[in-house]
DNA sequence: GGCCCACCTTGCGCTGGCGCAACAAGAATG
DNA sequence: CATTCTTGTTGCGCCAGCGCAAGGTGGGCC
């Protein structure tokens, strides 16, 4: 699965300072110090459909991701997979030290092709100790997440199903979108598989919900392609009583 | 709902050390230390169903649970409850600073009469600076917390109801759980309504489930009260392929 | 002790969404 | 450009779990 394809900083150009200047967890920092944390990265590309690494393994690096989206994947034991987060480019990930983890709780999976910065973990106590910021933004990042996962969870327990894929749909425009001409469109390949194992159904069920508000004109999809053109009229279906 | 029956530590005898000494974020300081962080501390006790905060209100206060237990919870638009998480004692809870945030996520209740010490949020830099480990411990808890909740997520988006009402019970003995003569009992009073909340079904189904694994002898229950007589059985139950 | 209220149980009919199955339509590969 | 693979569509039957409704039971309070 892992490409070949790759290029460490250490044998390729100085990476140039503007690529952190305005990612929050850096953001308060100056010149120098972008200077010092950007010589300890490393500096990688990634394939579509690749892992950046694995659940369980050990937590040896935390990434920043520069280009790309990421999925954030869990497996069950019966091997399902559940889509539990997506992490667009500007954010730290892989950041197991912040929650007193010394492994990774989830696989992390490119969902497009993507490029990361990577520190050792050793570095994690040195960054926040040292670089102003860091830590706040980072558990901020955190809280962040914590307030999707409990969404998610309120979603999955109280929604249907047709709301639970227009709340999914929503997020991903909010977080991942790109404007064009018919609307909004998700700016990476995503399948209605994957848009089931986001809101715990079948792509059957995705298919046919997806069908009918194209009928409605809410949507444009074709092969992983996904274009909300009417995403006030989504709103409404997804806050819907039952 | 909020009770008048309370105790500030200011006018009551002071806390004793021990209450502290083997709680995982102050287990690593010495008693100077934890006289320091109790002499801060105010100490009040709560009946039963009081909310100890509320979602959306200002974080001014974090907690550390000395006895009883916490329900984390969530409220639709709709008005329907989810339960997010159960807190037993010895436990930090409304830490909305390790999650970056300025306002409690969710409101807390107590689940049976408790005890709980707190602190004004602006102490909380001052704890996690000056106290070796504590930092630590809460990002563990953190990190916990988070893994249950992805596990949830995970439950709900590929188990029936019936695994997932196994999974649930299995928790709470597991966390809560104190061994009685017939099994293991749930410590705190809990309805089939609070079981359907935490699983994201409803109350009709929590009682069929019971009812019917009180016939098989797995458990055992009545008025508030299960007891698990089975924990086995039910591990199988709640690994059970669809 | 008797009343009331909160909690629990159970039968019944209905339906949202699943599982199966068969097919369509691009994309990728040689 | 034929083949194969991946992704998406749609019809159909079925059933887990919900909603409704009616009734039971134990605890707390006057």
């Amino acid at each position: 699965m892992q490409n070949a394809v790759m290029t460490r900083s250490r044998t390729a150009p100085r990476l140039d300072e503007s690529l952190l200047n305005n990612v929050p967890p850096f953001s308060k920092l100056d010149s120098r110090q972008i200077r010092e944390i950007l010589d300890l990265a490393s500096s990688r590309r990634y394939d579509e459909g690749v892992a950046v690494f694995e659940e369980g393994h050990d937590a040896d690096r935390f990434y920043m991701l520069l280009d790309g989206y990421i999925r954030v994947v869990r497996i069950t034991p019966g091997g399902e997979q559940v889509i539990a987060l997506h992490i667009p480019s500007g954010q730290l990930f892989g950041i197991a030290r912040a929650l007193g983890r010394t492994t990774y709780p989830a696989t992390a999976i490119t969902a497009a092709e993507s490029i990361a910065l990577s520190w050792p973990t050793r570095l994690w106590d040195q960054f926040t100790a040292h670089y102003d910021g860091f830590a706040t933004e980072t558990y901020k990042t955190v809280g962040t997440r914590v307030g999707e996962m409990n969404t998610r969870i309120m979603e999955m327990a109280t929604q249907q199903v047709e709301q639970r894929i227009a709340n999914a749909l929503l997020r991903l425009i909010n977080q991942t979108g790109r404007k064009v001409a018919t609307g909004i469109e998700i700016d990476f390949p995503i399948t209605r598989q994957d848009l089931s194992e986001m809101t715990g159904t079948t792509l059957h069920t995705v298919s046919r919900t997806l069908s009918a508000w194209e009928k409605q004109g809410l949507v444009a999809s074709g092969r992983k392609r996904i274009t909300v053109s009417d995403p006030h009229q989504l709103v409404l279906l997804a806050n819907a009583a039952r």
